[in-house]
DNA sequence: AGCACGCCGACT
DNA sequence: GTCGGCGTGCTC
């Protein structure tokens, strides 16, 4: 007998043990267990048992688990997910049954008979320590012992299937306000929660939305609430983790990690700002935890609310596509701010600051909180010598460097690296330099200078954790000036009557074909989070935007699909990136090769786009594949474990 | 992902 | 002459 184990390693493949006798009878799919790897121990988990031998393998050194942590529904969810973003299930399975899940502390053991009374009431931990794993195993598979936690005294046994309902859930695209997402969100909470259900709710990675609803819920539902975020103690997320496993009635809050928790009694999901780039994890297995969640909430026939002030091109289309009630509350162009929105001022970006002026005297004698968008944090972007016109570029890989004033350094756009910034030129040693491309660092240096009473606060996100705590002890009435990125969104109900924007429309050249979507979501949330009485938009006439054309909801939507469908683009294809990146060009060129080989055995076309150079001795190239992942799994698995390669399923930025 | 093995630069 | 940089390759 031997079996097949997951690793949480990039690997595309998994690796084979034989069982010891002893382990024979507890071996099951989906367990974790621990196997050598590379002289050292490593945990896995277990996706296959087959009754064959090979004398060839290393044996397992134990089982973990007595039954699988997870339900049908997460083993479905961890299958569909590895298929759907062609990664292989080690990963995946990384954040379904964390290997770093220690379970053993907080569970006790009950004893049924006076053969075992002498386990009666030790830690799991313990007793593996006194009577060993085996024998353990062994009392729990014939009935002796019962195992219960301490943190919530709940019995310790297989997670209880969900309630199928049979009918087809009611599936909601809210788009409102967060004052309308609220009360919406309030009322189907507190219905699921009267039946002793549990709701799962996703909130945007960021500690202020974390601490927003929190403390909103909170106040409402007191301790039926859990957070289950990024930010909490290991003991409160294993409480939360006993919990939802066995009893209902309390709503899950949490991050994109959250999306995998086993939860019984489970009557419905819901994602805060579905579009916000947070859902998308970065490393390891690539996932949109807002697909995932809906996936999730399909298999497990749970309805599912999705609510945003400024719904993404696919959501709104998958909404439209699989008859989620999409409900509408019109409330952007019905406020006071409609007027300023729609006609920008236009001026230019050596003016900008003057223009401010008026506005801001004007809000400081009225007592007013104001806030003013710009698109960047640094001093400035782009640096350029006043008398030899040349930029300044990063002396290792020539890519463009921005200025951050209160470090001191400059840094690279590209490769990241920092230096020390000199006040001169690196070519003719003028000191007389240019600042181009202004972020909140001048724009807030300069405010301070001309408004030295009004206390300015910058609002970027390294800085936005920190500032929080001052904003929230700030009273009501207090004048102030916030100058901050598209962070400022995320300031949930920090009411300000004036919201200025400055180059926002700079947002729709940075890159991808969602760029004019993102510049539009930019400013909704803005206001939605800020909920300004006035709004002022300063423009570059070259880079003018007409805005109206994006504000009329479902005429924007079906212009934007119409592009995208004849682009041939997402939602209506599936992209795939492939990156290759390689020091040595014959190398890289080798492995492009190779992959091109195994894409014409596949018959597959592909559009190679490089050598792009990145550093002085680095280069890239990326393939785009479109197409759907059933016909491009079998490939693109084939070169998940090349050297060099990176493959992100639904790539933003292309 | 780790970790070992391997091939070139600055040191006792 | 070696110590150690990290570049490549393998893990049942």
């Amino acid at each position: 007998m031997i079996v097949d184990v997951a690793l949480p390693i990039p690997v595309a493949k998994t690796f084979s043990y034989t069982i010891p006798e002893r382990w024979k009878p507890f071996a099951k799919k989906f367990l974790r267990l621990k196997v050598p790897f590379h002289n050292k121990v490593q945990t896995g988990v277990i996706t296959d048992i087959r009754d064959i031998d090979d004398p060839g393998l290393k044996a397992i050194n134990e089982i973990i688990d007595v039954f699988p942590i997870i339900d049908n529904t997460l083993i479905e969810l961890s299958m569909w997910s590895s298929h759907y973003y062609i990664t292989p299930i080690g990963p995946v399975l990384k954040y379904v049954l964390p290997p770093t899940l220690k379970i053993e502390p907080y569970i006790t053991i009950q004893a049924k008979g006076s053969e075992v009374s002498r386990m009666d009431g030790l830690t799991l931990k313990k007793a593996i320590n006194l009577f060993g794993r085996e024998s353990l195993f062994q009392y729990h598979e014939t009935g002796l012992i019962t195992l219960c936690d301490t943190l919530t005294q709940h019995t310790f046994s297989p997670i209880t299937p969900s309630n199928v309902r049979k009918e087809t859930p009611d599936n909601v695209l809210f788009i409102g306000d967060v004052q309308n997402r609220l009360d919406y969100y309030n009322e189907a909470i507190a219905s699921a929660l009267q039946k002793k259900s549990n709701v799962l709710m996703l909130l945007p990675d960021h500690y202020a939305a974390g601490s927003y609803f929190k403390k909103i819920f909170s106040e409402k539902f007191g301790d039926r609430v859990l957070w289950y975020g990024s930010e909490t103690t290991l003991k409160s997320r294993m409480e939360t983790f006993f919990r939802v496993r066995g009893e209902g009635g309390f709503l899950i809050l949490g991050n994109k990690s959250c999306v995998f928790l086993p939860i019984c009694k489970q009557a419905l999901v819901i994602v805060e700002r579905h579009e916000e780039d947070e859902y998308r994890n970065e490393e390891g297995f690539k996932f949109n935890a807002v697909l995932v969640a809906i996936k999730r909430a399909s298999i497990g026939s749970v309805p599912i609310i999705l609510g945003s002030a400024c719904p993404s091109m696919e959501m709104y289309h998958y909404a439209k596509n699989n008859k989620f009630n999409i409900v509408e509350k019109k409330w952007l162009l019905d406020g006071p701010c409609q007027e300023k929105i729609t006609a920008p001022d236009i001026v230019s970006s050596a003016t900008f600051l003057e223009a401010l002026i008026p506005i801001i005297k004007e809000g400081e004698g009225k007592g007013e909180r104001m806030a003013v968008f710009t698109p960047r944090k640094d001093y400035g972007s782009y640096l350029v010598c006043h008398s030899c016109k040349k930029p300044f570029l990063c002396p290792h890989c020539e890519g463009v460097l921005g200025y951050e004033k209160e470090a001191g350094l400059l840094t690279c756009s590209l490769c990241g690296k920092s230096f020390p910034y000199e006040e001169r030129c690196a070519h003719c040693g003028s000191d007389i330099i240019h600042f181009a491309r202004t972020g909140v660092e001048y724009v807030a240096e300069k405010l301070r200078d001309m408004f030295p009473g009004l206390s300015v606060v910058k609002i970027t996100g390294d800085s936005l954790r920190k500032e929080l705590k001052t904003l929230n002890k700030m009273p009501i009435d207090m004048p102030a000036l916030l100058i901050g990125t598209q962070s400022l969104s995320k300031l949930y109900n920090f009411h300000v009557q004036k919201l200025i924007l400055l180059g926002w429309e700079e947002l729709r050249k940075m890159g991808g074909y969602r760029s004019d979507e993102r510049m539009i979501q930019i400013l909704i949330n803005l206001i939605d989070a800020l909920s300004p009485d006035s709004v002022t938009l300063f423009m570059e006439r070259k880079n003018k935007v007409t805005i109206s054309n994006y504000l009329e909801g479902d005429i924007y939507y079906q212009e934007e699909l119409q592009r995208r469908t004849n682009a041939d683009f997402p939602p209506y294809r599936r992209v795939f990136l492939v990156e290759i990146e390689n020091k040595n060009k014959d190398k890289g060129e080798k492995t492009i090769a190779k992959i091109k080989d195994i894409f014409q055995k596949e018959g597959i076309e592909s559009a190679v786009s490089g050598t792009l150079m990145e550093k002085k001795t680095l280069y890239k190239w990326r393939i785009i594949l479109r197409g759907e992942e059933d016909f491009l799994y079998k490939t693109l698995f084939r070169i998940y474990g090349l050297s060099e390669v990176q493959i992100e399923a639904d790539p933003l930025y292309i």
